[in-house]
DNA sequence: GAGTGGTCTAGACCACTTA
DNA sequence: AAGTGGTCTAGACCACTCG
């Protein structure tokens, strides 16, 4: 398949497409190791540093990473909060913070126009929502709800998800064989709805950041649509600038 | 210089080194091209491909562009508003656009605690404060205020900002041989400040996005301390997500 | 046609990890 | 010592741009 006569694309990127597929499919789970430049060299008939550069520009794009010594490895899937983090407002050299998840539930809603449009689906499909609450050190920092279409992911509930450690990515992963991968974010302020308010414990109207995230499988297929509302008080988030000192 | 016996670093890492210290310095003017892959190999003695991965490296960083067939370039100096635009809320698959500045002043403050610390400076150590309107066709949406060590950039005003086209960074580089890179972004919900919200032409106390921003020289100096008021109403911020589909 | 970046190969040697 | 990724070289050929 690899060297196909008439090829338009180059060498390396037929490499990538091609063990982005494998990974898709399961060939390898996260963290195990791929067989080395080498191997993969004969097996695809293509020099190693051919292999090297499709290696390499899967490591950037943090499908994979590699352990000078040890081999070339699949990465992780993306966490639910998928930013880098946050950080104390105002310190610009302090450390990033990873919040925690908590399951606070699953139901399953017809998706409003906006969000069907946006996933690809008919008016009025079926969704699965699932609710998170975010905790930076037991205080609570921001709730998330993930819509995903019910057809594409039948019998994904709470049990499930937290089978996956509760994550929603996980899940995906490990039931589906969907890999996600981001597709864009939206940031905005507004006043913190009436519901969101009384699960963060914290008084309706007040500002917070409000992500909205659509997320897509590696063959581009939209697999979830995410609000997120997030205190900033205190601490504020730090997008994932692709390059930062 | 290059090839130094005790080499620690990898070539084409001092050959990173060494272009942006010569890119710096002014070599080279944005948009003007280097010499060839061949003529660097030459003149660094080294072997082509050891320059092309310099220079590859340092195209995904931003600093180079190439166009096949015509050459590598120097890029352009980050622009002052320096993420990638803003979209309308909701619509995921829309297309990013750009503010334009306005410059409203410039004036000599002196540096607050906290901003002091974050640009290594003396406790009230004097700074330029120049102050930006954000319109997106015409209607407002973001104010700024840029601080910098005035120490660090003596003559800094009004005029010379015009005369770089509005720009702070275009000025920093152009009359201080400084390429500003940005440190870190944050983000947060806040109320319109009252001040602000005469500028905008909107309530005080409505939710906006408040971007903190820092800002260094390619040495690592700081050199800009940036606070911006976005609103959000109809159209949201899109953070540079490293890779996104 | 000359000059540029873009891809690919084959081979060498180094640095690190593991047994 | 064997196996892995990391660097570097020399040379070939392709694809694109421009005069």
């Amino acid at each position: 398949m690899i060297r196909s006569q008439l090829r338009r694309q180059p060498l390396y990127t037929q490499i990538k497409t091609l063990l982005s597929q494998r990974i898709g499919e399961g060939a390898w789970q996260p963290n195990e190791m791929l067989p080395s430049e080498w191997e993969l060299a004969e097996e695809l008939g293509v020099s190693q540093g051919t292999v090297r550069k499709a290696l390499t520009e899967m490591v950037t794009e943090g499908m994979l990473y590699r352990q000078q010594g040890k081999g070339t490895f699949v990465a992780d899937v993306m966490g639910d909060w998928a930013g880098p983090g946050m950080v104390p407002a105002g310190l610009f050299r302090s450390r990033l913070e990873l919040p925690a998840a908590e399951l606070l539930g699953c139901s399953r809603v017809n998706a409003p126009d906006e969000l069907a449009e946006a996933l690809g689906l008919k008016r009025g499909a079926a969704l699965v929502r699932v609710r998170q609450l975010w905790r930076l050190q037991a205080e609570a920092l921001a709730v998330d709800d993930a819509y995903l279409p019910a057809e594409r992911i039948e019998g994904l509930d709470a049990k499930l998800v937290r089978q996956s450690g509760g994550s929603v990515y996980n899940a995906l992963h490990r039931h589906y064989a969907v890999r996600p991968v981001l597709v864009q974010e939206q940031l905005r302020a507004v006043p913190l709805p009436r519901e969101e308010g009384v699960l963060l414990g914290v008084a309706e109207g007040v500002p917070v950041l409000s992500i909205t995230r659509l997320t897509a499988s590696l063959q581009g297929e939209p697999v979830e649509w995410r609000q997120r509302y997030c205190l900033t008080r205190t601490m504020a988030y730090v997008p994932d600038h692709g390059r930062v000192a």
